[in-house]
Order: structure tokens, then C-alpha cells, then sequence
DNA sequence: CGCCACCTTCCGTTGAACGGGAAGTCCAGC
DNA sequence: GCTGGACTTCCCGTTCAACGGAAGGTGGCG
């Protein structure tokens, strides 16, 4: 628009502040977002007066702003990631109910697992994989069961782009994971998040064999039973399967 | 900005585009959205494009748009709903084992009950209300046990405007209606929704005793049991209230 | 009271956004 | 294979919405 230094447009400043709220949905004061955004204090101000009056952002007295109730209705009415998160849930429960474990379910999204839902056991051991949270791909069991079934190119686009900065050695682990993850059709990381916990995830397969999403549990080291999870998983993956597949 | 001959700024614009997809996240054309957002086609198609290239919309081959994956995870990472459905979904998830009945969790937003969250029992009678869909106040349980603890001047204007459209004896009846759920601490629908099922819910109070939220359940009308469910809700109510005080 | 930090409002400038038009492309269906 | 419909991509003159510095409130604290 006219006059903006920075050079970039009105849709890029949106996505900056409505960005720049952290995970945890406290209130933001005015100038704290502008800085965070890297926004003029006037055009925050102007911005989220406009944003406001549409309720995607909600202000309080005091000049505190947050995330307006309308812009989480517009997106939860309307979104891709609902049709699987809708098509999962009762798996998702029945896991939870029957295993009393930590269920997550993830995407691929660009070079990480972005987790679409989960439910915790009360009680449970850690599990750090939040709603609407990213995690790498090498370190996520979810990750690992994400990526070993994709496309062979997108795979060595990947293994290709991780070699950069981790080097060679690391990117062969990594191959050697998804060999096995794609062999045995789940995958397995002991301790990597927490070292008294291990993650398991299968994919959920779209008709050609490609991974559109993740199952996954979070169980303490102890108490994992491998014979008793993974049919469970698979199980309920192939139920999702056919609940997107029938959509 | 420049030349907007509808008179709306960038924002607006913005906003009538995400609004514009329907419930279902089914993609739509890009001519389909143009129509709907009642923006001229070339704007959508460089507005989309913008927004695209954030992730906040998605486009397919041929011109198909969709809601995007960042923008799910930007709203879902940070927002006022979360903080509740966070400490609302252990007890909700109670709810449905003991009573095996569909639960919902909603708040009060303008004149309509906003259903934030909802698990729903397999093989249940259907159960209308949708996650971030909406319902007005005096046809849902929920509306009412939101409204029944607010402000008496909330209160009063509600019925004001609600008279003007409906006429004073309809007012007269909802008045009853959120009488008689202050009185008894819940909220009580018989075959509003659907003839067969009875909605039921209770608020979540703050310390001033005022509704932040509601929980309720939708039975088959002969399988209610007033004795045992509502008692279950309120102490679910309870613990949903002290968990939001905590954070 | 005076300081400070922050929110809010004002206002002249300006260039980014707008959108109509038209040509190019791609696909489906008759 | 041709036609129609829809998406895509240029171009370009117009214009006013957005910009942001500066000045003016506001509230809290020592």
C-alpha cells in the first residue's frame, strides 16, 4: 500500500500479526504486538481497530488484544484439516478409551508433522506434541510414519534438503528409519522427546498408498506393549481410511 | 484502498473472502468464490493469490481454492476457545463414557450459543449442533443456560431485541424460559431441535457467577434421566470453572 | 506533582492497490 | 476437432486507502 517502508503488502501485515500471538492465547498489549510483528505502533493500532471490528481480533480496555472468537469460528467452520479431524475422533477416543494412552493425530506440512488433534490420558507422561504444534520429522515418530510413505521423490527432496544442515551421516539415520518405518509399516522413536517415553504412529493411506495422515501414541518406555498398540493403530488408521475415503 | 468501488478496505475484503467458504470444506472455483465474496474476479484471483502464498489459502490445479493449513494452525495455536476447550474436554470426555450421550461445550457470542466443542456418541440421535456452528438463544439449551447467568441488563436488551422480531408474548416466554433455568441451575429443551431429543445444559460460572460457558447434553427423549444427568453436569460444570480459574 | 510508558488521534503525502480490458491457456463435452 | 467456459496473466491509468511521524490524552508510580 502507499507509503510502506517495509515494502510489503496489507495481506503480509495481517498474516505478521495475527502470527506474532504466541502459543498460549494470553493477551497481547498493543505495543508488545507491534514489536512482535514488526509493525509501526500506528499501523498495529489501525490494523487491529480494523481486524476488531470484523472480530478476528477482540480488544480489551487497557489496549490489550487477542484472537477474536469469529476468526477461530470462520476456520473451524471451514477448514481441511476438520474433515479429518471429524472422519478420526471416534477412533482417536476408542484408542484413548481402550489403550489409555496419548492419541495424536498429525499432517505432513512441509518438512514437519503439524498435529491436527490429540487426546491425553490423565495422568500421562508429557506428551509435547500440542494442537496445532510442529514437530520435525526425524524427531516424531508421526513424522517418520508421514514422510516414509510419500512420494519417492519428495522423499529424497527431503533427505537431500536435511543432508544441508545436519550432514550426511545423519540424513543416512534417517534413511535408515524410514526404510524401516515404511517396511514394518510404523514407526518407533524411543526417548527422543522424552527419555522415558516412546512415541508410535502409523500412516493412514489414501487409495494409492500415500500417507495423508498420521496415528500416533505417546506411552511411557515400561509400560509399551508393541504386540497390543500397532494392530490397535493400524486398525483404527484403516477405519479413518475409509471415513475420509466415504467423504 | 485505491478504487475499492464497493467502499471496503483490504481487510474487509479479506474477511468476505474467508467467510465466503460454506460449511462443508468442500474447494471452490475461483469464480464460484468470486460470486459468493461479491468481489470482482480479477481482485479475488490476485487476493487469493496473496494469501496463498502465506498458506493461508490453498489452490489446486484448475483454479480450485480451499482454506488453508497454516491458517487452521495460526487460529488454532492461539485463541480465546482454546484455553477453554482445553480444560473443558477431560471432563467432556467423562461425560460421554458415564452417560454415553453426546456432550457439547458452548459460549455466548452476540444473540447465539457458538458451539466451541462436541464429541458425539456413535450410533446417537443426531445431534445439530456442529463445532464452531451456531444457534440462537432461545431454541437451545445451551443459549438459554449462557443467558440465564448474565448481567440482568444483557439480559434485558436481549428481550428487547428479541421482542421486536418475535412480538412480546414470544419475549414473555423466553423470559419464563430463563427464569425458570436461573432458578434451577440448568437449562431444559424438549423436541426443539429434533421432536425426539431433549437438551440439556448447565453453565460454567466465573467467580462473579456469571456463564462463560455451557455444557450440555442432547438424549433421546426416553432415555432421559433428569436425576442422574444433571447432577453429572454441573459437577463437570465445577471442574471445568476451577481449571479456567487456574490458568 | 512530574515523569514515564503507553494508547489514541490527527493529518498531509503518496504509491500500492484496484479493476476493466484483452489475449493466452487449459480442459471437457458435444 | 471444434467450441465454450473458466482460469491465468499481462497491461495500465486512476485514485483514495493506507501510511507513519508527531502531537495529544491517559494512567500509574515514586
Amino acid at each position: 500500500m502507499a507509503n510502506s517502508s517495509s515494502g510489503d503488502s496489507v495481506v503480509d501485515r495481517i498474516v505478521r500479526l495475527i502470527s506474532a500471538f504466541p502459543q498460549d492465547a494470553t493477551d497481547l498489549r498493543l505495543s508488545e504486538l507491534a514489536e512482535r510483528s514488526g509493525l509501526p505502533l500506528t499501523t498495529t493500532h489501525r490494523l487491529v481497530g480494523q481486524l476488531a471490528r470484523h472480530g478476528l481480533l477482540e480488544t480489551a480496555p487497557g489496549g490489550l488484544v487477542r484472537p477474536g472468537l469469529r476468526l477461530w469460528e470462520l476456520v473451524n467452520r471451514a477448514s481441511p484439516a476438520l474433515a479429518l479431524r471429524q472422519a478420526a475422533m471416534p477412533f482417536m477416543e476408542d484408542i484413548q478409551q481402550v489403550l489409555n494412552q496419548n492419541v495424536n493425530l498429525a499432517v505432513l506440512d512441509g518438512w514437519e508433522a503439524l498435529f491436527v488433534e490429540r487426546l491425553s490420558r490423565r495422568g500421562s507422561v508429557a506428551n509435547r506434541a500440542q494442537v496445532a504444534g510442529r514437530m520435525a520429522i526425524h524427531i516424531s515418530s508421526a513424522g517418520l510414519a508421514l514422510m516414509a510413505h510419500q512420494d519417492k521423490a519428495l522423499q529424497q527432496e527431503y533427505l537431500r534438503q536435511f543432508a544441508d544442515p545436519y550432514g550426511k551421516l545423519a540424513a543416512d539415520d534417517v534413511r535408515t528409519l524410514l526404510a524401516d518405518t515404511s517396511r514394518q509399516g510404523f514407526a518407533q522413536l524411543k526417548g527422543v522427546v522424552d527419555p522415558d517415553t516412546c512415541g508410535i504412529a502409523v500412516p493412514v493411506l489414501n487409495r494409492r498408498h500415500r500417507a495423508v495422515a498420521s496415528l500416533g501414541v505417546v506411552v511411557p518406555l515400561r509400560e509399551m506393549r508393541l504386540q497390543a498398540l500397532v494392530p490397535a493403530l493400524q486398525t483404527a488408521a484403516r477405519g479413518i481410511a475409509r471415513g475420509l475415503a466415504e467423504s
